[in-house]
Parts: structure tokens; sequence; C-alpha cells
DNA sequence: AGCACGCCGACT
DNA sequence: GTCGGCGTGCTC
């Protein structure tokens, strides 16, 4: 029927296929194994170029898709069903499908899992709900009553301007309906206005804060980079202070200059306001955000206008990196070294990583920026693949406090009680001084365990492997892996002995006990995710620190960020040990870096600070480094036990976690898997283990690792191993390349 | 991911 | 006798 038609109208096409054969290839945001072929739409116009949002039939009910190219031709012809429709959503750019599929190769994840996670804006692919305004019409209506609020309103509008009755409403100081009314009156029209510009560009002609040389030339040469518009990858080091930001920020200055994108990424907790207070102060505007409980309707805008270029830049976490952005000039990961960046669950990869790849699929310079590099990206230094740009500190060097190790063996604390004579001591002469001290902890609650002390029963989680953490504020026990929560109960459930449970360890509200009942007159603040909910309300606490309404912050990891508290002298350390545990292979570099940065919190210009670093193994050279400040020490023995060791990054790593709700059948599967493991060169398999948390929300895990050294590509040993088991469906095996944390 | 198809317990 | 539980398996 209308085949000539668009036979002629394909005479750009060049391969000579006529279009009424041609199949269109359209990946699904679904975890199927490829993309589907599809006919074009029956009342098909012009060719739809990839990238293009399509509705398609699926089964009984419709999807959105995206076009991904000519179909491949080896599925049944009878089955192919026409596109539905095209949708007038921004295509999505090449750049942004190249990353797609490599993603989906790198992390052996179902490519339409990994489309859907640059699809996760449902209401950006529907078009933008249009805003309609109210206008004078040009002559005056007869027999109109004017009362003195409908005066108001006419004279706002006077100019003959269209606006949005609400601000109408509001400049006029009435209700809304008092415009509605004028309207329905036919006093004033309704017209539809413009999309709204809600990005603005960034001036980068303002002043920026004054550079010192080290800081300009570091400036400069990611200007340079941002010129060159080539991948490149640079790392910025520096300690807290030291103005890395404000010299990554003229990085974005150049790729703004240059009329690109940028995309800066950060650990959704690093987006602080005191973030924002340094971009504003060098742009005048604020950056787009993206993180993952923004509203839909500031979903959709933020991903249409990165679509369209006029968000210009971008902050986010890392699922910013799915973002359409058409012309990208720049990338920074922030606190590149922070273990937030790895997505554990659904497609599992690392924020920092794919950012690098996103840089090269993008031909742009990619910055990534810490005050505690992780290994991975020294070792990148070293071998010459990444470049590097360290800044010094502005106070000379002398602004690392002082830190002290406090044996735990020899300074016991007294029973029930995890604060040393030492750092008790410590505390009150702080306190006493008038200055500020922080106690960190990095555990939630009142108390990881607790048990009877009749029959030893220990409170558990009844759907994961791991202790009920007491809140105590609460009268509660939670589950800190799935969220259960159960009432402190009266009685054992073992032994239904009375008012015999004792809480065993501490957490911050047991290290805030305490600490109350050792300096009562004290203003203390507890600083953890279930004390401070969002970002104002950790940025109002920081506020009441700084001005010194507090004595005493006592908080787990969430103290250790960026905060700089100039009246704060003593940092204690309460279990430096906590962190070690668990025989994770990056155990011992994480518990340096948040040590080493918590320790960072103490000390101002004219007052060094002290550190006193509780711990029951004092010669660990974890433990070691950190009281020596001395990051390259700890660095260069981690980075040869892993490369003895074969570790990454001296060797790759994949990890199959096993899941299921029948205990048996995932048994079977790893067996199963453990019969196929691959027999190669430099490759190892290990396991099947119980994976470190073997139940977890009622699914028993196994996992099996699969260890290889650097001359072997992981994803095709372990597509090949995974093609010759076949799970039953209640059974899941998750890939997780490059694991990070080995929970 | 949905949604239908399919085979076993408590109701009009 | 049906309504409906959610286990299993497709969907171009």
């Amino acid at each position: 029927m209308a085949a000539r038609d668009t036979t002629a109208g394909d005479a750009t096409g060049g391969d000579g296929d006529s279009a009424v054969a041609r199949r269109l290839s359209v990946l699904l945001p679904l975890p199927l194994a490829g993309a589907y072929d599809y006919l074009p739409p029956e009342d098909d116009e012009d060719p739809i170029e990839p990238g293009s949002f399509v509705q398609v039939p699926l089964g009984t009910r419709e999807v959105t898709g995206v076009v991904w190219g000519d179909g491949t031709g080896d599925v049944d012809p009878a089955k192919l069903k026409p596109v539905v429709a095209c949708l007038d959503t921004p295509a999505l750019p090449p750049s942004l499908r190249d990353f797609v599929d490599w993603v989906s190769a790198y992390t052996v994840s179902p490519h339409g899992a990994v489309l859907r996670m640059a699809m996760r804006v449902p209401a950006a692919l529907a078009p933008p709900t249009p805003r309609v305004g109210v206008r004078l019409v040009g002559a005056p209506v007869e027999g109109l009553r004017l009362t003195g609020a409908r005066q108001r309103v006419l004279d706002v509008l006077e100019g003959g301007l269209a606006a949005l009755p609400a601000n109408v409403a509001r400049q006029a100081g009435v209700g809304v309906s008092v415009v509605k009314g004028l309207a329905d009156a036919g006093a004033l029209e309704r017209v539809l206005l413009p999309p709204p510009r809600l990005f603005e560009t960034p001036d980068t002609t303002r002043a920026g804060p004054e550079l010192t040389p080290d800081q300009a030339a570091a400036a400069a040469r990611l200007r340079d980079g941002v010129t060159a518009h080539e991948y490149a990858v640079t790392l910025l080091d520096g300690v807290t202070g030291s103005g890395k930001t404000e010299v990554y920020l003229e990085g974005v200055a150049a790729a703004i200059d240059a009329g690109r994108q940028v995309l800066v990424l950060l650990p959704e907790i690093a987006l602080t306001p005191q973030w924002f207070e340094r971009f504003v102060a060098r742009f005048g505007v604020r950056p787009a955000v993206w993180h993952s409980d923004l509203k839909h309707t500031v979903r959709r805008d933020t991903w249409r206008a990165v679509a369209s270029g006029e968000a210009r830049v971008v902050v986010g976490a890392r699922s910013a990196l799915f973002l359409p952005f058409g012309d990208l000039g720049l990338i920074v990961v922030d606190e590149e070294h922070e273990a937030a960046f790895k997505q554990e669950d659904g497609v599992a990869y690392h924020g920092r990583n794919m950012a690098v790849v996103r840089g090269r699929l993008s031909d742009c310079p990619v910055v990534l920026v810490s005050a505690t590099p992780s290994l991975e990206t020294m070792v990148n230094v070293e071998q010459g693949r990444y470049a590097a740009l360290h800044l010094g500190s502005r106070f000379g060097g002398a602004d690392m406090p002082e830190v002290a190790i406090v044996d735990l063996r020899q300074d016991v604390p007294a029973r029930q009680c995890f604060l040393s004579p030492t750092l008790r001591t410590a505390l009150v002469e702080t306190l006493e001084a008038g200055e500020q001290a922080m106690l960190f902890l990095n555990r939630r609650g009142y108390a990881p365990l607790t048990l009877c002390r009749t029959c030893g029963h220990r409170m558990e989680c009844p759907d994961c492997s791991a202790w009920l953490v007491e809140h105590r504020f609460r009268r509660q026990l939670h589950c800190h892996h799935c969220g259960y929560r159960q009432r402190v109960p009266e009685r054992c459930p073992a032994c239904d002995a009375e008012d015999n449970l004792v809480a065993c360890g501490p957490g911050v509200e047991r290290i805030a006990e305490e600490a109350i009942a050792l300096v009562p007159e004290a203003r203390v603040a507890v600083m953890t995710s279930d004390t401070v909910h969002g970002p104002t309300a950790a940025e109002e606490l920081v506020q009441a620190v700084t001005a010194h309404e507090v004595d005493l912050l006592i908080g787990t990891q969430m103290v250790a960020k960026g905060h700089h508290f100039p009246g704060l002298t003593l940092v204690g350390i309460v279990d430096a040990d906590l962190g070690l545990a668990g025989g994770d292979l990056r155990a011992a570099e994480r518990t340096f870096q948040v040590l080493h940065q918590v320790a960072g919190r103490a000390g101002r210009a004219d007052k060094p600070g002290r550190v006193l670093l509780q711990t029951h193994c004092p010669e660990h050279p974890v433990m070691q480094a950190v009281a020596a400040g001395d990051r390259g020490q700890f660095l260069a023995l981690e980075r040869a036990q892993r490369e003895a060791g074969g570790w990454p990054p001296f060797g790759r790593l994949a990890a199959l976690v096993v899941s299921g709700r029948d205990e048996a059948a995932v048994d079977g599967v790893c067996a199963a898997l453990a019969r196929t493991a691959p027999r190669l060169a430099g490759v190892r398999v290990l396991g099947p283990a119980p994976a470190p948390m073997a139940l977890l929300r009622g699914r028993h895990r196994r996992r099996l690792l699969l260890k290889t050294t650097l001359d072997v590509a992981v994803q095709p040993v372990l597509r090949d191993w995974l093609a010759r088991v076949a799970p039953p469906g209640r059974v899941r095996i998750h890939v997780d390349v490059d694991p990070y944390s080995f929970n």
C-alpha cells in the first residue's frame, strides 16, 4: 500500500534495501536477553532514526523502547509486529547508546536492564504538561462587575503580558479563584505559555575565589584538558581544605565556555549545601541536580533540559551517568574513593569506573577528585594511564592533627563502658577548656547484639543472618539489612526468662549515654541517619556545631564528611577495629580512608587538634598508618599485598551470588555451577561458599568468586559459564564484575 | 518487568 | 461446584 511512497522517501538509504522489508531492532527496558525486532509503524512516514523512543506491542501490553538499529532478521517473520508510534521525546544520543552497550557487555547484564537505567524517567517520555497562562483581552468586557480584587488583577496584567494564574494572584494579593473568575467572565483569555527556562547558564565571567599559585597551575592544566576535548583521566589529589573544588570548578568553567555540558558525580551524601554554596559563589546560579528521590516533575524537566542542552552542568549521584548528555565536555568524580559509587544490586557497576568509560565514549576528559584516592586510581596513575595533579595544604602541611593510639588491652574501659580512661580524661579536659569534641563510631543504634543472660539466645532477624540492633530511643530492635523491626521483648523468646536480656557492644546511642553520664552539663548531639533526616537537617546540625551550640558531637560515618568545625580540638575514635572484620578485600583500605577522614576533623589554624584512636590491635598497619598520618606507607603495603595475592587491581574478580527462598534449590544451582566451572589458564573459581549475608530478606545466598589474571577477559568466560547452567525460575544468579564490598 | 496461564484451598 | 492464591514462562 504505502510501500512505494516510503521507498521513494528512503532515497538517502543507500544500501538499496526496500523500506517495507526493513526491520527495526528495538531495545526494551526489560531484563530480556536482547533487543526485539519490529516492523516500522504502519502509517510510516519518515524512517525512524536510531535512538528514537517508540511505543511497541509486547504480549498483551504496550511498552516504550528505544530503536537500537536495524533488525537482525533471525526471528520468525510471522511473529513480527509493527511499531505502534514514534514518540516526540528527544532521541537517546549516540554516546549514551554506546555507553549502554558497553555497560551491558562489561557487567554481563541484560541489555534492557541497562537501558532501564537511562529510562527511569517515566514522565520525561511524555510531553511536558502545558502551562496555561492568562492575559488581558483587547477590548473591555461589557457588564463586568469590578470588585477591588478584580481591579488589582487587571492592574497586574496591565502590560498585556501573559502570566501563570498563580503568579498573577500572588502579585495582586488575591486568590486564584479571582483570576479564574475573570477568565470565565471573558475579561482574560487563556494562552499557552512557552516552557520556562529552568536551568540558567552558569556565569563563568564572575570572579571566582582567589587561587594560590599551586591551585592556579592545576586549574590551568584542567582548563587545557577541557579545551583539547579529548579523553584523558586526571587525578586531582589534595587534603580537605586544599581547594580541590575551586580548582575543578575552573575546569567546569572551561567546558561551559566551550559550549559543552558537564557532569559532576558526587556520592549522594556529599551533595551538601556547602558544595552548592561554592558552585553558586563561582557561577552565580545553581546547577541542575540529579539523585534518586527527585520529584517526578523535576526529574522530567531535568532529563529534558539535559537532552536539549539547556542544563549545562548537572551534579548528581551515579545514576546521572545515564542522562542523555549530547555534548559532554567534562566529567568530574568527586570523592572518587567512596564505596558509595559502587552499585551492588540490579546492574552491578562502579560509578567512578563507568564515568571513565562514559568520558572515553564521549571524547571528554575525566577528573577524579579525592583526599584519599583509591588504590585502583593510584595504580592507574603510577602506570601512566591517569595523570595526576597534587594540591598542597593552604596551611603548609600542619593540618593533620596528632593521632595517639589508645591500646584497649592496656587502657581498659570500665565494665559495660566503651570509652577508655585516657579518652574520658581528654574529653573532660577538652570540654572544660570550652572547646568542642567529637566521638566517632560507625554503628547506629544502641547495641549491635541483644542476648539472653539465662539461655544465651541471640536476638536475630527472622529474614537475614544478622543480629538485631537495639534502638533504645524507639524501644525497638531493627535489622539494618532488611528493615525488619520489633519491640524490645520483655521475655526471652527462647526460654521465656523475664527481664534478663542484655545489650552487648556499643552503638552511637550507647556512647551518647556514657558520655552524658561523664559530662552531664555538656550539650550533646547525635548525628546518624536515624537522628538527622535529609540534607537540610544535617545542615542545621552542622550550623549548630559551628556556632558552638553543641559541645560534643557523636556520630557515625556522617560526621566524617567534609564539614570543618573550627572549635573542634578532640576527636575520639571509639572502635577503630570495626571496619576490619569480615575479611573483605578492601576492608583495610576503607578503614584507613574513614579513619583518616575522621581524624582530619580535629584541629584548627591556631590550635592543633588531637585524635585518640581506640583499638585492640595497635600494631595493625592501618592503625600505624593513621597514627603516622602516612598514606603513602599504607598504600605501599596494601599494594604489595594485593599484588602478591593477584587481587585487584593486579588481577580480576567477578562474583556470582546465587540466591533463592528454597535453600536446596540454591545449593543445586551452586553444584551445577561448580561442575561446569571454567578450567582455563589464569582462571580460578573459589567457592561456592555461604555469602557474607547467608540469609538476606528471606533468600538464601551462596557466592562463587571468579579470580583471574589480568590477561583474561572475564566477561566471555562468565557468559560461557552461565550459558551452561539453567537455573530454575526461583533461583537467581546475580553477576558482579569487580565486586567491591564482598557483601 | 508485567501479564497470562495453570493447578490446588475456602467460599457464594 | 467456582473464585483466587501465586509459581512458571513468554513476550519480537
